[in-house]
DNA sequence: GTCTATAGGCAGATAGAC
DNA sequence: GTCTATCTGCCTATAGAC
């Protein structure tokens, strides 16, 4: 169906948590205001206490939706690729193309900051590692039981060093504007973890 | 030599680093202010400000000031710990000991906050990295010369790897509030990493 | 070195009109 | 939904006395 043409397009409930996600993830969550987001839009930042009481609601409904979008990529590399080796390597891609825009895990910079964070925030970024884990050591056993993976523990346990270790990639290499940086670490990091069995 | 008695003891400039290092491990560059310190340090802002001119030259003094204490440190250990194996224990170490405090590395803070931080700052943090990886590089190569570590690659990735995969298991761990996953992912990092080569 | 006093700006937030 | 107007508080910073 088509727009109306005094629509607005996207809402601007959406748009705005577009804007305060980039922000986030360039500058932290104590790096912006409600001016920075208003004055993207066009509104006054009155118009975006509308639809963010307060910038603890819009932290949490930033978070929600980045895990509930992260949730749908994870599912979506599980539908497309077969192969544990593959689908831990799409997994740091992930990474690499935040990167890429010069952004940082959304939840590795609420890390950071975790301390400053209002509660319903620092329980939504602890859940995000969990999701993360919980992924991963579902693909990893699923690499043990086809016989493409060796570990060497135990496969939650390679699951957190994995997530770890690709969040502190990201927050080494995104100062030196070096994908590549990342991109090393990440492979490294897999193929020593999570290698591949021998034929 | 014994104090003045009216000596206040270690300089003010000095205990406003020691406190200010704390907040920034704890809250971030941005989740602090000078009203922080003074009030910690029991004199107003505006002394403060005699001491650092502006938040820009307190940030690049208090990098400075850990680098050089990181770089002692460093020396401790090899001064103290023969086998390379054993130094790179040492290393993660440092980091745990932060961690125990609820601390993060200060430039990991930072790097999280990068693109918010005044010129002098970013290339402290960029340059912290740098010592850090120039020394586990020289500590992997003088292992692979003894014949005690196995790499899998060039001592300066591996170097690279362990740091930033140190500094993401800080960064995961501490909205946990468990050391042990840190020191788990330390010990399987660094055996992944540079194993013990077998005897 | 530390103070009082104060400036000027920006933060998050609210009331009430349209 | 968006606006104008306004509030209160905090922030960094400075001038000038002690």
């Amino acid at each position: 169906m088509a727009r109306r043409a005094n629509d607005s397009g996207p809402e601007t409930r959406e748009r705005a948590l577009d804007i305060a996600e980039e922000l986030v993830q360039r500058r932290g969550f104590n790096g912006f205001s409600y001016a920075d987001i208003a004055g993207r839009l066009g509104i006054t930042t009155a118009s975006l206490h509308y639809h963010f009481p307060g910038k603890a609601e819009l932290g949490r409904s930033l978070i929600q939706r980045y895990a509930e979008r992260f949730a749908a990529r994870l599912a979506e590399i599980e539908a497309a690729i077969p192969g544990a080796r593959d689908r831990l390597e799409a997994y740091a891609n992930l990474y690499a193309a935040l990167l890429r825009e010069g952004r940082f895990c959304l939840c590795g910079v609420l890390a950071a900051e975790y301390e400053t964070l209002p509660a319903p925030m620092q329980e939504a970024v602890t859940a995000f590692f969990d999701q993360n884990e919980a992924w991963l050591t579902q693909v990893l056993e699923a690499g043990l039981a086809e016989g493409t993976l060796q570990l060497s523990g135990p496969a939650a346990a390679a699951a957190r060093t994995i997530v770890s270790g690709l969040e502190g990639a990201m927050l080494v290499a995104r100062p030196y504007g070096e994908v590549e940086r990342f991109k090393a670490a990440a492979v490294q990091l897999l193929e020593s973890l999570a290698r591949a069995a021998p034929v």
